[in-house]
DNA sequence: GCTGAAACGCTAATATC
DNA sequence: GATATTAGCGTTTCAGC
């Protein structure tokens, strides 16, 4: 990728309602020239869309946890990603190398939600589970150095 | 939390870059008023910024991995974070329950990058690592439904 | 692909309730 | 806390290069 449109990136992924005038400013460019570039950015898939940061305790998700997911019959063909793609808990879902298939991070209030949603997975995707808990997170959803 | 901050948080989760005027309209109230919330918001630090989505291949950093971390010496004051800190390969830095004290997610371009990270996060945190490389994401960074 | 300009829409501050 | 108002600023489009 270009110079230019890898800075705009850079800004946008620090301050993603950073305005045009502003990025035209950081970059040199005119105010239309980065409107197109970031437009074109968004077109091809590079940047995908723009969201808030939020504090996941304030808004009463203040268990994080890592589920380590397996199915039961290897054999059979592996949708599990699409069978769990309906529950709105799981935030991510990475098919991973290891003795696991795939890694799911997940929010919800508390133990109990966890308790509930483990059993959902389970019967869901037809696999099993092996939980990690976060205790605290000290950095999270840092922008990487590009 | 407030009903009302609740749906502000929820469209700015979905649409980081959503206008003051149009979070009015989705939410019935006055221009200003959803100004005056989504700065209280932030002020409290419930909103803590905001970020475009992107493509990590788009950007170079194909290579995704959780790396699980554990001091050497468990009888040492447990300062990993603040030591690992200053890598901007890391992400995300979570204490967890379990086998392990910290899970890493960090993106490199590839995987002679990841080695490099190894030897640099064994060598400034003291800890020994287990690595999961990520061979792919069917999907990530999902807002959550609150 | 970039610039510059004009129309339009949004933001941010003030005043009022 | 909410609304109304308004000046200033940002966004978006388009013509020109």
């Amino acid at each position: 990728m270009e110079e230019l449109d890898q800075r705009i990136v850079q800004l946008l992924l620090q301050d993603g309602r950073m305005s045009y005038t502003d990025l035209g400013k950081a970059t040199g460019l005119s105010t239309s020239a980065v409107h197109q570039r970031v437009r074109r950015l968004e077109q091809r898939g590079v940047v995908r869309g723009y969201t808030a940061i939020v504090d996941p305790e304030a808004v009463n998700l203040a268990l994080t946890a890592f589920i380590s997911v397996k199915p039961f019959d290897p054999s059979a063909p592996d949708d599990t990603p699409e069978r769990l793609v309906g529950l709105p808990e799981i935030e991510a879902c990475h098919s991973v190398a290891g003795d696991e298939n795939y890694i799911l991070k997940v929010r919800v209030p508390g133990p109990g939600d966890l308790e509930d949603l483990l059993a959902r997975i389970r019967t869901a995707a037809g696999v099993s589970t092996r939980t990690t808990v976060v205790l605290s997170t000290p950095y999270e959803a840092r922008p990487p150095k590009l």
